[in-house]
DNA sequence: GGCGACGGGTTGGGGTCCCAACTTTACGGG
DNA sequence: CCCGTAAAGTTGGGACCCCAACCCGTCGCC
């Protein structure tokens, strides 16, 4: 039931919303408290909860004694939240055995894109991918469960995993066995806004190539998207890994 | 003046040092809301905020109907909000400039390290370290600024940093030039717990090398510091980019 | 001795009111 | 026309209060 969420939350949603889809464009100014009272008929502390959320995510920034605004460029956040698959349930099940000390184990499968995923990896729907999922445990206690998806073209290069050897191949290692050319700068990217964003990469030269996208659930917390993007440019190609999630 | 900050943040840093100094170890249950307004003579309102932040920082965990309770190693915290430099100041004034497209630019220089950074790099105060600068500009706007600082030792393999190539090589590109051993597991920590923190790293057979600090400023954003670590290990090598800041 | 029900404690969600510090705006006097 | 001041609005911090859902230990009954 969606209905009987927590109402600071119908504040967050409908706002997120607009923010992304642009009708609150960056710099606008948000609701105050005051008018999110009453416009959404909840109590001071629902509405503050929600500018709290929304703050915490980046999206908008509080100016004390002016208001609420609406960050620049925030437009990396659609991709937020978004679900390529609900399958990993079963997969969860994994995390109940325990080793010793850390092991990574994984597992690949070919699988094809769905509408969403297709459109992330800049595919059409249907084209194969690779599904592949980790488990990671630390001193016998699952610490990560991972799922990544990448186009089946990237994997050309590594076949199927030879087992005993290191199954989780980077994608630097794989994009150069595809023939992609690279660089080296890498970077992570740990916060969300401002920064970046995939427009500001999209207007590059020569574009922006999404690897793969990945669901980490670390264990206890919410999961963590991530997307690897490539950056080809004349002054310098980058791989960013960008963490989708809130 | 630290005397009258919010006194939400007095409970938040009595609490925290003590989970950080082991005094409440992890599992141990954290006074509750009831008994932090007593003992720290403050409103519910700050008591609730005060756990809710250390939550969100991932120091303890709120189980409904019981408690909260201290996580499981988050040992990794100690390091974080250590500052081993203050002196990026004057290297902001770069930001000022706006060129166009997305650029790079950096600059290499030795210093020595510090007694943090020693610590941290795991070198002796005075050894030699490599700071290099960043910015990192899209569309004209300095997005980021960041300044990591890595063993002189590891530098080798790529001298003085050649203009109109790269300046920023891959860690695991200068590995394996400095002769480290890695495979290619490459991992971003984006939640920082729980998961494997540096001393679950720390229990593993052939210890832990930390290979660079870094201090990331996003535009507009609170400062991020990462630190990369390599854990050889038999069956895996793992090369960990852990996020540090709050 | 075993078991189930009850009650006290605790968390997350929510409401209301208050205040200091700050921004913005409007207004009136020079 | 400009400037200074006052008023209104806004944020962050805070104090209390209430409630549902939940956990857990105790106690009493079988």
């Amino acid at each position: 039931m969606t209905g009987n969420d927590p109402v600071y939350l119908r504040v967050v949603e409908e706002l997120r919303a607009q923010i992304v889809d642009g009708t609150l464009p960056p710099g606008a100014p948000i609701p105050s408290r005051a008018q999110l009272t009453q416009r959404f008929r909840v109590g001071e502390t629902a509405a503050r909860h929600a500018l709290r959320v929304l703050a915490a995510e980046g999206l908008i920034i509080g100016r004390v004694g002016s208001g609420h605004y609406v960050r620049e460029k925030s437009v990396l956040y659609p991709l937020q939240r978004s679900r390529h698959t609900d399958h990993d349930a079963p997969f969860a099940a994994d995390m109940q055995a325990g080793g010793h000390r850390a092991t990574w184990d994984w597992r690949s499968e070919p699988v094809r894109a769905g509408r969403d995923l297709a459109r992330r990896l800049r595919l059409d729907p249907g084209d194969p991918v690779i599904r592949t999922r980790y488990v990671f445990r630390a001193e016998g206690r699952p610490m990560q469960l991972a799922t990544s998806y990448e186009p089946a073209e990237l994997g050309k290069g590594q076949a199927a995993p030879e087992e005993g050897t290191n199954g989780r191949k980077s994608l630097l290692a794989r994009m150069s066995a595809a023939g992609v050319k690279i660089t080296d700068i890498r970077e992570s990217v740990h916060t969300r806004v401002p920064q970046p964003t995939e427009s500001d990469l999209l207007d590059l030269p020569t574009g922006v190539h999404v690897l793969h996208v990945e669901r980490t659930h670390w264990a206890g917390d919410r999961p963590v998207e991530t997307s690897d993007i490539v950056v080809p440019g004349d002054r310098f190609r980058l791989v960013y890994s960008v963490p989708l999630g809130a």
